[in-house]
DNA sequence: CTTGCAGGATTGTTGAACAATTCCTAGAAT
DNA sequence: ATTCTAGGAATTGTTCAACAATCCTGCAAG
């Protein structure tokens, strides 16, 4: 291991420290509410355009309004609620222009990461990429147990890993929102088979590809993944 | 004028007065106290560091605490305030890897959304830069005025009015929330005719580029005009 | 079919209260 | 002189109850 691996290993150790003590420090209860929120709108419990009623959920959560209020706040900067004055927080519905526009986002910040890993200095570690490697892995192992679900989520958090290379805390936190809005869509649609099972090799693909660090190529195939993966997207939105 | 043009121009009406209105509505307290605590920051009389404390702020703002609490949420997802647990909520002090992370960024999303200009179908109407063209005048006027900040604000509408272009409301977005932290680094520079002129300049060559439909060299002078724009405030910001 | 108008429900905002945590300071121990 | 500790002051986190402002519903009138 060279020094410069060793410093950015190290580099790396220390965020995942980080946000682990921030996790411990969020005992705040607005978060905690937001928590509870959000897995039940990316598990499509709450599907899109359903309303999120204060009172009822107060109860629930068993927090105050102005509690929940402020974990209403936090979700809507996620792209997971949105707030229409006066009249509630809602479950957002997005339509093929969203699609377009999301898709239009990951493309350039997805393709721009692996890109930029060509002139990365020092060169990468063959360490960053074991983040991907479990998620090629866990997808691969989920589809094997007929757990669609699963599959998405480990393709989702394949493409956070991804993004996480560029060691940029604002691109994180972008993609962090990207991805969740497009969790909104998956639920619109029927088949979660057809949807997820195609990412499956795509992604060991682009793993591999990296691997090799052979960037330009990965980034090319990204791209067209992305593509493809919009097209069918849009056209499973269609057919709804 | 084409059918398409006049469609697009609508379209563009649209947005307006979808914007127009969704101002309006808003005349929430929160929002309000937000506005008020968004320009102290933007403006500097907030400098990075200093902590807002709620009791003061309530009797200044006139507001509850809770609603005052809201306005802080708000600013913390424009990334103008930092909330930490249990002390207070404060201005962010940015560092260098801020700027390169803030930079790189604008890199990706301007420079994508000028090099797509050139695929859009139908092509971009010549209206549509009508709002830059305001922005480049706005700050040469503003230079032959002394009034520099002026300037740098013109500066900011001009890159929120070029991402604008994309019609991608999520890149509206993330352009606001990545300028409003590239003020708060301005603030710690201390010489601000060196910092904004020569952005005067760019803009109108990058500008006429743009009017001339020469996208890919708008591009690639975009490109390098951020570049060297990134290594002057690292520059000026070691030299603090 | 549209318009106008109650009144009932929901959200927006406030102020006070208490709990939890941090900050500050004075004094004790070394 | 420095470090450590205890405890009180100050600040933030959260709840609650109340009221104001706004929106939605249904119905009556044109």
């Amino acid at each position: 291991m060279t020094t410069g691996e060793a410093a950015d290993n190290r580099q790396a150790w220390l965020r995942t420290v980080a946000a682990d003590v921030a996790r411990l420090d969020r005992s705040s209860s607005a978060e905690r509410a937001a928590d509870i929120l959000r897995r039940s709108i990316t598990e499509g419990a709450l599907p899109p355009g359903a309303q999120l009623s204060e009172v009822e959920l107060t109860e629930v959560l068993e927090v105050s309004r102005n509690t929940l209020r402020e974990a209403f706040r936090l979700l809507t900067h996620e792209g997971l609620l949105i707030y229409k004055l006066h009249r509630g927080v809602f479950v957002p519905e997005l339509d093929e222009a969203d699609v377009v526009d999301l898709y239009r986002l990951r493309r350039v910040l997805e393709v721009d990461v692996v890109r930029g890993l060509a002139d990365r200095e020092p060169e990468l570690p063959a360490a960053r990429l074991e983040p991907l490697q479990d998620d090629v892995e866990a997808a691969e192992a989920a589809a094997l147990a007929d757990r669609w679900p699963a599959v998405g989520t480990a393709n989702m958090r394949f493409h956070q890993h991804l993004i996480g290379l560029a060691d940029s805390a604002r691109m994180d936190a972008m993609t962090g929102r990207l991805l969740a809005e497009l969790r909104l869509l998956f639920h619109v649609i029927a088949a979660p088979r057809e949807l997820h099972e195609p990412y499956i090799a795509r992604n060991r693909a682009l793993f591999e590809l990296l691997e090799a660090r052979r960037y330009d190529e990965a980034a090319a195939n990204l791209n067209q993944y992305l593509l493809e993966s919009e097209v069918a997207i849009l056209a499973a939105f269609r057919a709804r």
